[in-house]
DNA sequence: ACCTGAACACCGTTCAAGT
DNA sequence: ACCTGAACACCGTTCAAGT
């Protein structure tokens, strides 16, 4: 890579290359050295496209919801209920793929673009149902909470399950203290997260499921 | 400090020293090498405490959840609503006490004791409403999502006010792509979250907060 | 058992200098 | 404008050795 006044590379360039490392080696082995190598830049030459570790962080989380599908979110062919149960499951689906970029969310302000996007498609959707702005605003609120918190805990299973897989399984366990947590883990139903919403989204007011038309 | 057989401080002792720098730098700042000079060791002397940097991050999120007061959410003279309302507030407010600590627990396993006994607490209350189990597991799993989730967001508002200090205000604005969202902004309706919450245990199929008597 | 000291293989970031 | 190279002040973790 000769010096000189032409950009070689783009920031989507370097956050691609963030991923990959990310996916490789896990999140903690991400590093502006790191991502440098593998375009065959120095470091430094990284501060000229951003201006920390933290931008390109930010970058990141970018570029996962960048990915979401806003055109079938807005679409009004479809009821309101269900765009927003696609849309949560599209975001998601999208962490689920990067996991554990999750954590990048909690570690800086969540103001991109895209990211201001899904939370104005939320605004929409619920102001399109007949909902005064400042009650949508506590529903956009309450699922985008539930949303994050749904793949934060994602992420966390992940991590546990990753744990017992290094650690020996114990012959015996001991009482626990826990006697719920386990019998409902052995009863393991499908998973809540649509479910769940949709209880969230009755609670918020919204048209119930039940008497809306069959998605085909 | 001298070398010999005896512990000469406690695994609680580096999770405080942890918090301290935690709280004064950031959590960026936390470092094996940090903590072990703030108490007087060396950095190897930490590795008989803990045996990695990871395992001291989970032992923070720990010593975050073992604050909660549990036995008020367990105290039946309240009603569970009231319960899960100050339980949910109580944890919300612990991590805000450690702003930025909410990373950690999407880094890893969420399987500390105090952790469990966080979504054990919240099962009993459900099943203690006549809720079947299968049904309180996903009522858990909902109120687990939204509360960690809020609390994200928590985390990232506080790093987009501290952006925003820092970067100087813009005399004009451009046409925002965002007009549902600054509209919302200036609303600025009081914290939803504990309303939010309400809903979402609404939707649970909790008994409605109207019917039941005030709480002084 | 608990601790030290030296060492390995890394980090993020800044600065002066080249084209 | 974009890049390199050297440097600063750090990291997490391992290992051999001391008491």
């Amino acid at each position: 890579m000769k010096p000189g006044p032409r950009r070689s590379i783009s920031q989507a360039d370097i956050v691609d290359a963030a991923f990959e490392i990310f996916e490789e080696k896990g999140g903690d082995a991400v590093s502006i050295r790191g991502v440098a190598a593998r375009l065959g830049l120095t470091p430094t030459a990284m501060y000229t496209y951003f201006t920390s570790k933290n931008a390109l962080q930010r970058a990141m989380v970018e570029q996962v919801f960048s990915g979401l599908d806003l055109a079938a979110a807005s679409d009004p062919s479809a009821p309101w209920r269900t765009r927003v149960q696609r849309l949560a499951a599209d975001l998601r689906a999208r962490f689920a793929e990067h996991q554990g970029a999750i954590v990048l969310v909690a570690s800086g302000p969540l103001d991109g673009r895209h990211a201001l996007t899904f939370g104005e498609t939320l605004l929409e959707g619920f102001t399109g149902e007949g909902m005064p702005l400042a009650d949508a605003a506590r529903a956009t609120a309450a699922v985008r909470a539930f949303v994050l918190g749904a793949i934060t805990l994602d992420a966390a299973a992940a991590g546990t399950d990753a744990e017992a897989a290094d650690a020996p399984a114990p012959l015996w366990t001991e009482a626990t203290q826990h006697p719920l947590t386990e019998a409902a883990a052995v009863l393991a139903g499908p998973d809540p997260f649509a479910a769940n919403l949709d209880r969230l989204l009755d609670g918020l007011g919204l048209t119930p499921a039940a008497t809306l038309p069959p998605v085909e």
